[in-house]
DNA sequence: AACTATTTATAAGA
DNA sequence: TTCTTATAAATAGTT
């Protein structure tokens, strides 16, 4: 929408690209801007540019807090599960903000995790320390919540994993159980001439289960 | 842009507040796209609609492609509920950055090498831009890779839910049927209770614990 | 889901 | 960079 219709294509030529960039970067976050008023959403846009230089955009404040509403929404399906205080403890401990020192703490707990998105992570990070570059205190915070939230996230799935487990367990125990009483029904109905078989419940089976 | 200027707030007619939504969302990430082909960069918009649904759009083609390969493989195994090593293994093995390591190297050549001390100043002020435009770059891409696993855990654990709530369901199912059979065998058990007052399993016992 | 009257974004030029 | 302006593009209201 200008002068002339341009294709879709890199702009080959270095400082149009530039100025390019500049205003519809600036059109991109207005556009944002509204369709978040607008609508009554939240936006978040991030662009990276190829000298690596990172502009965002977001409707709340930053990137954090996006990720912050993300993660209360994941809260939320978390305590409507059957653990609340479980989830709460989980939630309480990722809710408020910490320190550097902490979070400095919390990144390198999060490169021993287990998870292989943060093997993954790990290589970049491992990358930024030797680079040695000095990171300005606001940047630090926000990639290291970012790092929080994920970890949160991966908590919370890990939990939902192990609640799922519970849940197959019992489901197991109970087939199990009503196997061993279709058993008992059908040897009464079979008649009582034997040593009464009715009379071998299955509690040891159940209850080792049970642990 | 249309039949009238729209003030910047909330559209509080919610059919056409959703009608907007959709056509700006559309048109935002049409811009995003736009922008990142043109000027070479790499964009991410995520939205946030009011019931918590997630829109995305990435300009970023092979993470993104790694790590979606890498979910539906996680999916297949997460509904059968089998160990998460196998993805861990599998995910070491694709998201892996080929460049990073060699890049790694060289710094560490240049760094501890035997010449570093011999380096003119002005090589070593091109040395410290080139690894500060590296460690921007790291950076981005270790964002956009915690954007993405964000979202791949939100689909994870949207599944985990699923599966979840199955469970339970079947877990009802499964109690209501011993309960029935149970009462069968009370039922039954009163008709020879005195011939066998052995025969009193505590099954409401074990379903207690069963809770 | 299309249509179009308008507004808005922006390409090129200064 | 910033401004101007011709023109392309997006979209609000309508069908």
């Amino acid at each position: 929408m200008g002068r002339k219709k341009v294709e879709l294509k890199r702009i080959e030529n270095k400082s149009s690209r530039q100025v390019t960039f500049s205003k519809r970067r600036n059109g991109l976050f207005k556009k944002a801007r509204e369709l978040s008023v607008l609508c009554d959403v939240q936006v978040a846009v991030l662009v990276f540019s190829s000298s690596g230089k990172l502009y965002e955009f977001s409707s709340v404040g930053s990137i954090t807090s996006i990720l912050k509403h993300y993660m209360s929404h994941f809260k939320k399906m978390a305590t409507s599960s059957k653990d609340v205080n479980h989830a709460k403890a989980y939630c309480d401990k990722h809710a408020n903000l910490k320190s550097l020192p902490e979070l400095q703490l919390m990144v390198e707990r999060i490169l021993e995790g287990p998870y292989a998105m943060e093997l993954a992570l790990s290589n970049l990070v491992e990358l930024e320390k030797q680079l040695q570059a000095t990171l300005t205190y606001v940047r630090a915070r926000k990639i290291q919540m970012m790092l929080e939230s994920v970890k949160s996230l991966h908590d919370q799935e890990k939990m939902l994993k192990e609640e799922n487990q519970l849940l197959e367990k019992q489901e197991k125990m109970l087939k199990e159980e009503n196997q061993l009483l279709e058993k008992q029904i059908e040897a009464m109905k079979n008649g009582t001439d034997s040593d009464h078989p009715l009379c071998h419940p299955p509690q040891q089976t159940t209850l080792s289960l049970l642990k």
